[in-house]
DNA sequence: CTGTTAGCGCCTTCAC
DNA sequence: GTGAAGGCGCTAACAG
């Protein structure tokens, strides 16, 4: 059906090794035998099967991105899921594209071991597998592993089986709370966690409790496990109706922020004159919401560069030994917290309520 | 190096054909002899090469997605190209999800003779190409339909060689501009048109400039060329001002639409007072945007849906009729067109203007 | 029921 | 320089 290399060799009138050759740029190829070889290669359109060629070659040019994404069953609906992976994409395909591999993308609905069986389907189709917010166990991380190379983006930093790639989580939080209680004197704090399977949420957990901790006179009056979605944010402000107001509600991410901040608002809530409310990760959205998101830049895009060289290197030497690296995050002050207001915003805030 | 079929047919003291057919869940193997075969493959961790299947049944079970980014010299540095794909994906993957298929992702640079190239590489990863945003010339594509399946989303209707499956952006924009001129009396219009190139930015340019000739009365004062991307709105909004403001602007899509309204703002312009701002796709973004975008629903989910589930129909059947689909689009009226304002808000934007 | 065997398309020594 | 031949891991007849 498709042109294959024998077909290019019969029109040329040489062997299948010579337009191996040719094809792959080798020299020991004299120039009107390798003209000829041109010539019917662009007569035919032929291109190189990838199959045969990773079949061949022991390789495929190919790695895994993949996702889980941790539902519950009411939030399966769910339509934000993944504006995390679109930037660490980007960062992917940066790493790729100079030497021409593909990315493999994916992501799996739950992490249970119906999540391990396509994973195991995924790393025979690739040459490495780069899994974000890694909510996959050590044991069946390791069997993986042992598989194929993988490289935990936001995952566990002590993972024994698998490079990893994360964001300081940690100093990020603790910079941020105590930005919120030096600057606007917080110090009532509710917090909203992440999935407890996700790594980077407990990380951000952990860093929260230990910074307001750290501050005599702060405390944490209450706190919802979320799951790093905009409903949990809502769900998160329903429960709390009705009970008294925290200075500031922190969230373990964006997408949870300004879920809260919707439901806030729909109750009559004013953000951030009655709450202050923070995020984590600046995603797109966060510079555009209203009032605008302050929260903790986790540099996405680097991560998936990162990440992916990394898989790379690990690629080119299974046996090197075992890396770990955590990249820088940046406290980015907006006016959710109360930063920024210009006076006239707190007439205005009273009208605006509940409008939009 | 990796577990193979001969290894687990040794392990388990039956020949390869043996393990291959248990593998498949073939019924034609004995119990005892199928049992022991599976434990086999258990404790060795084994997990068919996908190349190696390539290889031997002609497919691949990869399709790819590819959306061409189209970027001027100024424009390289923008960060939301992407938006689009995003949903289109989850269409994707929610087609290839119960046939274990896998998607091969990727975004070409540029639209010229090297996006070919890149083009033809991937081909030849792939069983089928789903090309978003079509900016590739029929002779190019004609070449790549020779060697695999194509659909085109939101590309060109008329392309010969490859499926299309497209949203009503006629139907769209024209109920967009009668909804601006009954219930908003607008009369000047401003346009801010996507890329030459794309087939659906002048679908939607057309429809617009057919909607405003069929209104007595109805004028474009002036349009702009952009390139779907943030940053044209806010070149278009930085050329129009000075000049008298149009009654409505209406842009080719909500990224041009948000750069537009931004500038605005940032030039103490108040949307939709004094100018209203409509865009098209309706993505995430546009229900959180202060004001809320008026705008038209392409259903994103569904076309990568469709276009994935035609693809399959064209690799199961290469030589069936060529197929075009065209989705219904819906008009998503919010405030940014000056609708569903209360009014406290006439007060409020007053104080607002400029905040956030 | 189970084993043998011939490819799938390409790369890569090894001879010539 | 160029060609012949083996093998990559698996599937699918075809024999038993």
């Amino acid at each position: 059906m498709a042109v294959t290399l024998y077909d290019v060799a019969r029109a040329a009138g040489v062997s299948i090794a010579t337009v191996s050759r040719v094809v792959h740029g080798q020299d020991r190829v004299r120039a009107a035998t390798r003209h000829r070889v041109r010539e019917a290669i662009e007569a035919l359109g032929y291109v190189p099967d990838a199959a045969a060629q990773s079949m061949a070659r022991q390789r495929k040019e190919i790695i895994g991105l993949v996702a889980v994404e941790s539902r519950d069953p009411d939030t399966d609906v769910e339509q934000d899921g993944l504006l995390f992976i679109e930037e660490v994409l980007r960062g992917v395909e940066q790493a790729l594209r100079p030497i021409g591999w593909s990315v493999l993308i994916s992501v799996l609905i739950s992490g249970g071991a119906d999540a391990y069986r396509q994973l195991q389907r995924i790393s025979a189709k690739v040459d490495g597998l780069l899994i974000c917010e890694g909510i996959v166990d050590s044991e069946h991380l390791a069997l993986l592993a042992a598989r194929v190379p993988v490289v935990l983006i936001a995952g566990p930093a002590a993972e024994p089986s698998a490079d990893v790639v994360t964001a300081d989580n940690h100093g990020g939080t603790v910079t941020l709370v105590r930005h919120l209680i030096s600057r606007h004197g917080a110090r009532r704090f509710h917090y909203l966690a992440g999935p407890a399977e996700a790594p980077d949420a407990n990380a951000r957990r952990r860093a929260f409790e230990q910074a307001v901790a750290d501050c005599p006179g702060a405390v944490v009056t209450a706190s919802f496990q979320g799951r790093f979605a905009a409903i949990s944010g809502q769900r998160a402000v329903r429960a709390m109706l009705g009970q008294e107001l925290p200075d500031v509600i922190v969230c373990g991410n964006d997408q949870m922020a300004i879920g809260a901040i919707r439901e806030l608002q729909a109750a009559g809530i004013r953000v951030p004159l009655d709450v202050a409310v923070t995020g984590f990760d600046d995603i797109h959205l966060s510079a555009l919401l209203t009032p605008t998101l302050t929260t903790v830049r986790q540099p996405m895009r680097q991560l998936g560069e990162r990440g992916c060289a990394c898989l790379l290197d690990r690629i080119a030497d299974p046996g090197r030994p075992r890396v770990s690296v955590e990249l820088p995050t940046e406290l980015i002050v907006r006016t959710s917290c109360g930063c920024l207001l210009p006076s006239c915003f707190y007439r205005a805030a009273h009208w605006c309520q509940g409008i939009w």
